[in-house]
DNA sequence: AGTCTTTGTGTCATTTTTACACTATCCAAA
DNA sequence: TTTGGATAGTGTAAAAATGACACAAAGACT
């Protein structure tokens, strides 16, 4: 499942990165894979990252964002969508960071520009601590962070914009969810995303109206209340809305 | 007006270029303006493409392509947006574009990444012909471009949907109409930009709700019909606006 | 049996959207 | 000076979408 073969005959380009803002839902609250960088740049900077490294000159920006993704995952074929570029001159010659540029292979003095990606995970298929990835890695509440290394928070900051932006137009929050999932657990996924409370009521009245989820015959169990029934995103049904021009869900 | 001074002290970054898709508007239809790259590679490649230009070191991304907007227009402080990030590597390998990537001082063996921006400029404040800068760089019509050199097409597309998208959020619009513009000349940009036509009475009654227009008192004159009053983009007003949670055009 | 927790449902008032056609005003040409 | 050509400017009615709001039902647990 994971490829830990050596590129033969490709060079790292020393000036490009990208950096993978991975996104997961815990049925609470949306939240994102970090890294955490340990003790070497603790005194001068946040220890927290976006997983991220040089691109190979063989591959392109979408290839290289999913191998940084599946170095560090495992994962393979997931939603990944470009955020932008970012980089001024000169942002990483921060002597703290030396170390940390080294472990990336990076130059500490060349000037790196870092095109960002996010991408969505469905939480339950990386978990951290059941892996042999990246014993360094974790998932982290999105709204629990304050700061980030580099300029990786302003990524953040620019990744939950998009997102937000994006589900208003693409029901993409799916690939956050388990295959089978329940009214209330996407309504709160909108509400993490969204940042705003949303009428329960209203919203379930508009999900269901789109006519893009199928109702599986089949309810929760074991749950201390009464159990929901669990639905599955249709996406042949979603096809047919688009060919009608659909291209807002109105939030 | 037009910076020509060499950057002393500063280097180019061979890997690293700024692409700018900038859009006019002739109160008909939506523009871009495009620099003819001659004979040069006539047999291999389309001769159009879009301005850009390698990075400096010393210069972060929006400093680039602000820089390419001026060089090649003369026009400083023009509404510019990051549209993304470009790059599949050998793109530019072809032996046909060797010459044209000398000229803009690029390594042809060299892997570029592109960081597109688009930015929005009204069509009188450059007149290439009257202009001294670039007289291979003209206005074309985005609709009936059908190919472009490299990957510049794609980037073009790109371009257009992120205008598209934006413009249903912000009244970016105005940027390209002159400071005093009437109605139905707002009414056909939307319709370019979106590039469906709107019911002009529901288009014009959308518009004055939400109340960030000034009509001035004050007419077109020498027009061989019925004269439109004349309004002005009230930024104060927008702002309001949008200190009132306003996000959304609804087009 | 009772308590706890979350699910699931309907209505009404308001706002927004859509579709649609005719008169007014100016210029220019006869 | 009359006429024709061109675009500006305006209202209404039906349909659809939105927003606000409260209570009974189902299962787990004690």
């Amino acid at each position: 499942m994971h490829n830990n073969q050596k590129k033969i005959g490709s060079e790292l380009n020393p000036n490009v990165s990208v950096d993978c803002v991975i996104f997961g839902f815990d049925l609470e609250k949306l939240t994102v894979l970090v890294i955490d960088r340990g003790e070497i740049s603790a005194a001068n900077g946040p220890r927290l990252a976006l997983p991220g490294n040089l691109i190979y000159d063989d591959e392109n920006l979408d290839q290289a964002a999913n191998r940084v993704l599946e170095e560090l995952t495992g994962l393979k074929n997931i939603y990944l969508e470009q955020v932008g570029a970012f980089g001024d001159p000169f942002r990483i010659h921060k002597e703290s960071d030396r170390e940390w540029l080294k472990s990336i292979r990076a130059q500490p003095d060349a000037r790196v520009i870092t095109v960002a990606y996010f991408s969505l995970v469905k939480i339950e298929d990386y978990l951290p601590h059941a892996s042999s990835f990246a014993k360094n890695a974790g998932w982290a509440p999105v709204n629990e962070l304050s700061e980030l290394a580099f300029d990786h928070f302003d990524i953040l900051q620019a990744a939950k914009d998009k997102l937000k932006q994006k589900i208003k137009i693409q029901p993409i929050g799916f690939n956050l969810l388990p295959e089978k999932f329940t009214l209330s657990q996407l309504h709160r996924l909108y509400e993490s995303i969204l940042d705003k409370p949303l009428d329960k009521r209203n919203f379930r009245r508009k999900i269901q109206k789109l006519n893009i989820l199928s109702n599986l015959k089949e309810k929760q169990r074991g749950v201390p209340h009464k159990p929901s029934s669990l639905y599955e995103f249709n996406e042949e049904k979603y096809q047919e809305l688009t060919q009608k021009g659909f291209d807002n869900f109105g939030f």
